[in-house]
RNA sequence: CGGAGUGUAGCGCAGUCUGGUAGCGCACCUGGUUUGGGACCAGGGGGUCGAAGGUUCGAGUCCUUUCACUCCGACCA
């Protein structure tokens, strides 16, 4: 392609509301062009042609896993939905609208209702199974604040696949074989990732796992070990149980006057005892269906932050938000004097994992000014669960090693449904005895246009994109530096025409600008390779540019076409 | 939804306090010069000043209402 023929706006000036390295370059070198703001995004010529070029990496590593891919209307009517149950459920990112006849419909945000629809009425026997079916297609999530260009649009392209299996062992082994896949897909996109443990969120099910890409930028933090291969979500990371060098204070059971002693700090200084011997008790309102909540009380040691995702997952809730004090009084708590004994009526607790049996803690007596010591938490009855945020420096589960924090761009994530949709939506098959049970699913996504920022985000300089090998918008970048110079525009000709026929993707640029404005724009556009013609060629040669690093090499006119073929 | 802010040419902004000809830079068009790191000269085109209502002889500017967007916090591929 000529540079001259292509729509390529590209400029100088940076939008005022991007922040982001990828947001700014893909605007600038445009790529991409914002929709009145707001999440939403036209991919130009050039964009539409990375997009494209992602998705074919993505597609043929899925076809040779033996996926097949579909095409799910985007328009979805909302009876699926509510089928589910989670036409209610979703909330605000669902966007809900009516036709002329007020029947009610959705955009997708996530296509499990429909795939199961669509494979409830055209699979019936053990013998069509197992199936995984895939499709790459927009979905709409109507996000509380979209930002950084692709990175989270509201309207965005993702690729989700669901698999279907007679049995919770051989969906398993689709859920590895799936996790090879994205391995692949990302390693051949010259992305550094990291694969996690991590929390199955609104889609449900049990084992999950995400595709994290590294960078800084990322709005994910991942815990990781220093020796092992052991990564996870913070939402859903583990640890080995805290330890505390100092030992347990000695007191029996007691009622303590602790006058306007509200936080762990000062509780802490009050009774010279460390953090890890007191409970820190947070109280949350638990949201569910149709409105109804309560509040419950989090239990953990002084010494640990509570992670609310977990917390969320333990008591079963859509979501947690804090409780005013006022609300607190009402059910009869006293803010920071609260504590997970000697509670008022209707109110629930759940312990973390950490406090089963442990003893001389201190707590909260549930009374202004008061506080309660020598507690045992050892043998009691009650709701325990994993409730702790881990922390930088707590140890390894698998290996004791020291975990850390890291940032990443979630790029995929991989589910083990099992029968949540299945069951509900009635996705049944009949198995060998000619009974009816539901398919055992499985659940992939990966964000086609989000990887687009992911790419460039790990993968640019101050100048601009430095686009990996499979996702580049053009192989080959040839710049003549003066089209007036008559024997420079024909060479740049012949090379491009020769370029072509060897199957190279090349892009040849014969605008009128100088020298400085080419190459700037090469270096913003982020082409891996770029041949420039212009000066040297009074000494028969010219340049071979590598855009990581700006490698610059001076090569004869006549060797140029071996060195391109050997290294583009 | 809570807090902060912005809407004026395709993009980035000034003008609003103190009402009186709609401005600047980039981009774009024409002609000419220039050609190894975002050139220069001359000429030119482009505006419901976010929307509605009001005050006034006169509103981008003052008043009222409203909409949209951006930034900081809770969601997700």
């Amino acid at each position: 392609m000529r540079f001259t023929q292509l729509l390529i706006p590209t400029t100088k000036e940076t939008p005022n509301d991007a922040t982001l390295a990828s947001h700014i370059y893909l605007i600038r070198g445009g790529f991409i062009q914002s929709v009145g703001g707001s999440g939403l995004y036209n991919f130009l010529p050039l964009g539409k042609k990375v997009l494209d070029k992602v998705q074919k990496v993505v597609k043929e590593e899925l076809d040779r896993a033996g996926c097949q891919e579909v095409s799910l209307s985007f328009v979805t009517p909302a009876s699926l939905w509510q089928e589910s149950g989670r036409f209610e459920k979703y909330g605000k990112e669902l966007l809900r609208f009516k036709d002329r006849k007020e029947n009610d419909f959705i955009l997708g945000p996530t296509h499990e209702e429909m795939m199961v629809n669509l494979v409830r009425q055209t699979v019936k026997s053990y013998k069509q199974l197992p199936l995984n079916l895939y499709q790459i297609n927009l979905k709409f999530r109507d996000e509380i604040r979209p930002r950084f260009g692709l990175m989270r649009g509201r309207e965005f392209l993702m690729k989700d696949g669901y698999s279907f299996h007679i049995s919770e062992e051989d969906m398993k082994r689709e859920f590895d074989l799936m996790e090879e896949t994205y391995k692949k897909i990302f390693t051949r996109l010259g992305l550094e990732f990291r694969v996690v443990e991590a929390d199955s969120g609104a889609i449900g099910g049990s084992g999950s796992k995400e595709f994290m890409v590294l960078a800084d930028s990322g709005e994910d933090t991942i815990v990781v070990c220093d020796k092992c291969e052991y990564g996870a979500n913070i939402e859903a990371a583990v640890r080995q149980p805290g330890q505390c060098e100092v030992a347990a204070p000695e007191a029996t059971f007691a009622k303590f006057h602790t006058p306007g002693i509200k936080t762990i700090e000062a509780l802490s200084a009050f009774f010279r005892v460390d953090p890890y011997y007191l409970v820190k008790t947070v109280a949350k309102r638990a949201l569910y269906d149709e409105g109804k909540s309560r509040i419950v009380l989090f239990a953990l040691r002084g010494s640990d932050e509570l992670q609310e995702v977990k917390a969320c997952n333990a008591v079963d809730a859509n979501d947690l938000v804090d409780v005013s004090e006022e609300e607190l009084a009402e059910a009869g708590l006293v803010a920071g004097f609260m504590g997970p004994t000697t509670l008022p009526e209707g109110i629930t607790v759940i312990y973390d994992n950490e406090l089963k049996n442990a003893s001389s803690m201190i707590c909260g007596a549930n009374e202004k000014d008061y506080h309660l010591v020598g507690n045992s938490f050892v043998g009691i009855e009650a709701h325990f669960d994993d409730l702790v945020a881990v922390q930088e420096g707590d140890r390894c589960r698998c290996c004791g090693g020291a975990l850390r924090y890291t940032k990443g761009i979630e790029a995929g994530h991989i589910f083990q449904l099992g029968t949540r949709y299945s069951e509900p939506l009635g996705c049944d098959f009949l198995d060998e005895n000619g009974k009816s049970v539901p398919m055992v699913m499985g659940t992939y996504g990966i964000g086609v246009s989000r990887l687009l920022a992911a790419i460039i985000e790990q993968n640019h300089d101050e100048n601009g994109c430095i686009w990996t090998k499979e996702s580049a918008p053009f192989d080959l970048y040839i710049l003549v530096s003066n089209i007036k110079d008559e024997e420079q525009l024909a060479l740049g000709e012949k090379l491009y025409a020769v370029m072509k026929s060897r199957g190279i993707d090349v892009i040849l640029d014969d605008r009128k600008d100088r020298f400085g404005a080419k190459m700037k724009d090469y270096e913003l556009l982020g082409i891996p390779h770029a041949v420039v013609i212009g000066k040297n060629l009074a000494e028969g040669k010219v340049e071979f540019v590598t855009r990581r690093g700006m490698l610059k090499e001076p090569v004869a006119v006549d060797e140029i076409l071996s060195v391109v073929e050997e290294r583009v």
